[in-house]
DNA sequence: ATTTATGCAAAATCTTTGCATCAAC
DNA sequence: GTTGATGCAAAGATTTTGCATAAAT
């Protein structure tokens, strides 16, 4: 089962309609090469309107198949989720950026919470840096450790 | 020295000049209670155009002086940056973060970097939930677990 | 038939930029 | 006097919304 089909199944079981547009954006996003914008999806279906690849967008957010990334500038990526939770690896140079989970921090992450009184829902890690092939051909950017 | 003087001192010091409205800026940084917009600095300084605090945050950036919090729903908030290393609690219901630093955590980041071949050169962690103020309250909010 | 989803374009945000004027050095 | 900074308003960029139409159930 693919994404695109996997998802269209989940929305019809929770009494969303299968639709053409509904289904092009699907499959637009499972095409999609890597971490991708609206605006990559919107060039790749001419005739899907924005609002729909919007909506759509923030259906699958909510059901947690897409997980959207803020990258540093501010703009805003958005990748299959692989379900797991995860946190990126995000190249400065070349924008790409890799997955990894590592339950050490996680557990590290729901003490911190606890010893703060805080009732954790969620959170989000982002590594910034070169990513091997980029560090490897002298990329460059400027650092920064906020966060 | 407060933040308004040391800041301005920096600035100097590399060759930026000590003016009215950005000395107003960093005056209405100080000021604030917590984490802010840039319509919350606006509101707090009639007078000083937009751009200028645009102008004026981006060059605090730089300096990491002040850091920007990119909250889940995609607005954007800046805290004055501790000078340190550091992470954020974010309440989903009442908005406000603290700040907290875990050695351990940055250590195991620096070895996911480190395995994934990865020339790390920041990182930003934020934590997602409830305060102790708003868990005590009974606040409520949706759940996420992406990043 | 009903009801949801779509596409468009307008509106709402948020941030940047061009440029004449003004202030700092 | 030079040069950098400001404020305004316009322009960009990005996301949301209103609404008539179209499509799914």
């Amino acid at each position: 089962m693919t994404f695109a089909e996997a998802a269209s199944a989940r929305l019809e079981a929770i009494g969303f309609r299968s639709t053409a547009p509904r289904r092009a954006v699907l499959g637009a996003i499972e095409r999609a090469p890597g971490p991708f914008t609206v605006e990559d999806l919107l060039s790749d279906m001419p005739g899907v309107g924005r609002a729909t690849v919007f909506r759509t967008i923030k259906l699958l957010q909510d059901l947690e198949l897409l997980c959207r990334v803020p990258l540093e500038d501010g703009s805003i990526r958005y990748q299959l989720s692989e379900g797991t939770h995860h946190h990126h690896l995000v190249c400065r140079a070349c924008g790409r950026f890799t997955e990894f989970s590592d339950p050490e921090i996680d557990a590290r992450i729901d003490e911190q919470a606890a010893a703060n009184g805080f009732h954790l829902q969620g959170h989000s890690l982002e590594l910034y840096g070169l990513c091997a092939d980029c560090s490897a051909s002298g990329a460059r950017t400027d650092s920064n450790g906020a966060g």
